[in-house]
RNA sequence: AGAGAGGUGGCCGAGUGGUCGAAGGCGCACGCCUGGAAAGUGUGUAUACACCAAAAGUGUAUCGAGGGUUCGAAUCCCUUCCUCUCUGCCA
């Protein structure tokens, strides 16, 4: 969620900047701040007058002191007409704040100057892609590797749950466990203090990063504990610092957790949801950075160049693009995603996303840091799969067949305790 | 889940209707003292929003959260969340 002071500062290149994802902020902009005026105004004659009652309270307590009880009774009087007075301009105020407030959750972040501006993927700009070299013999699709070696049942999940709910068996179960802690190890060795989150949330946790209210049906919800389960490691793991007034000198924080995550993806089908693609329940493990804003940028290319290690040491076909205007997610500045190439599917399917909120998650959350000066500020929060699991095994089962089996990269055999599966 | 106790500033802790944003202590910061340090000593020490060009200053709100009573609420009432102790259940 934007500042609305900062709307007010800088509404023209704000405007300009939010055209690139094809969204028009000039009228909830100007809005905004004829609202904002408004909301001022009420606000000065509100405090003025619950000022008026605090001294006129004040004097009451003065005289009932000194014995003078008889003088007290105009001043209650009085007393008594300014607080319905201020009732009303309470709830004139509350109006406005949640008139302002309604808008500001339509605005979406402020792309940074790089986003290229577009409608959708195909303005993706492309800005690394691994020469593609695979055995045009060997492409069998990963649904039919996984049931030929019995490593995951798809059916069996749908028994137990419904679909998008695999059962990982066998070696394909300890794949899964070895891809994790392989990730892991290799983000709590690039410095990332690795947390065991909570699978549910609050409501104020799923607010606080932007699930609520704008992703509300992708949730699943326990509703008799009022609790949502994640879609996500970052919603736990950023709200660790919800409220929280960080020293400067302890930025930046690294986190990492590993999480299923639980989505609802309604209205997806078809070949998109196929096997592994997309699952309701599916394992993640997600980095998590809280920056100093001048750091930010440079912190993005860091964890870009961090989750393309990871990539490289799986030695799969991948490529890495900046999303456009269009595609950028709601919350998000600047976003890399990174995809890994199906070769049945002749398709990239999306591994890991990497993004710079800025302030605009930690303006939700008030995540601030204060400098040795004693300024407080926001923080810029940045996160990104490191990585997510189902896709990353599915392009491991297709680019690693072979007529022996599947190969499992040579980083993972340690986990696994076996290099082919068959 | 049942019974009881309780939630106050970075931490501990006083405060049960009236100049209480809140005593006292600890911690922290700065100064004095010291050859240096410790001890001692003095001062300061929340956040948000608003007024102001800005600083200074001032106002408003915040004592788990939300409502209410009252001229006035940390203090009284209601709702709710959380913590602790005992009992029950249990990985």
């Amino acid at each position: 969620m934007l500042k609305t002071s900062y709307l007010l500062s800088n509404k023209d290149e704000v405007i300009i900047l939010l055209s690139k994802r094809g969204f028009d902020a000039n009228n909830m902009v100007n809005e905004i701040i004829a609202l904002d005026k408004k909301r001022k105004s009420i606000q000065v004659q509100y405090e003025e007058t619950l000022a008026e009652i605090n001294s006129i309270s004040k004097t009451i307590g003065e005289l009932f002191q000194s014995g003078e009880v008889s003088k007290t009774k105009p001043l209650k009087d009085k007393s008594s007409d300014l607080k319905k007075l201020s009732k009303d301009l309470a709830s004139g105020l509350e109006d406005y704040k949640a008139k302002i407030n309604s808008y500001l959750l339509q605005i979406p972040n402020i792309p940074h100057k790089d986003v290229p501006a577009g409608n959708d993927e195909i303005d993706n700009k492309i800005i690394y892609e691994s020469k593609l070299d695979f055995d045009k013999n060997l492409t069998e699709p990963h649904w039919d590797l996984a049931k030929k070696y019995d490593i995951i049942d798809f059916e069996l999940g749908t028994k137990i749950t419904g679909s998008g709910f695999p059962v990982y068996k066998g070696m394909g179960a300890k794949l899964q466990r070895a891809l994790i802690s392989f990730f892991l190890d290799y983000n709590t060795d690039a410095g990332y203090e690795e947390v065991q989150i909570p699978h549910l949330v609050n409501e104020n946790s799923a607010y606080g990063t932007g699930q609520l209210p704008d992703k509300e049906g992708q949730m699943y919800v326990v509703s008799s504990e009022n609790l949502y389960l994640i879609p996500t490691a970052e919603v736990p793991i950023t709200n660790i610092f919800r409220d929280v007034i960080i020293s400067e000198s302890d930025l930046p924080i690294m986190r990492t957790g590993y999480s299923p995550c639980f989505r609802r993806e309604a209205g997806s089908y078809g070949s998109d949801v196929r096997g592994l693609n997309r699952l309701h329940q599916f394992d993640k493990v997600e980095i998590v950075k809280i920056e100093h804003p001048k750091e930010s940028y440079h912190s993005l290319q860091k964890m870009k160049n961090h989750i393309e290690g990871i990539i490289k040491k799986l030695d799969l076909p991948y490529r890495i693009v900046t999303l456009c205007g269009g595609d950028l997610g709601f919350t998000s500045a600047l976003t890399y995603d990174f995809e890994i190439f199906s070769p049945a599917q002749e398709k990239w399917l999306e591994v890991s996303s990497v993004s710079n909120f800025e302030t605009f998650q930690s303006n939700r959350l008030k995540i601030r840091y204060r400098d040795n000066k004693g300024n407080i500020d926001l923080v810029h929060t940045l996160n990104g799969s490191a990585l997510a699991l189902p896709r990353v095994l599915a392009a491991i089962l297709e680019n690693n067949q072979s007529h022996d089996g599947i190969n499992v990269p040579k980083v993972l055999q340690k986990y696994t305790g076996f290099s082919i599966i068959k």
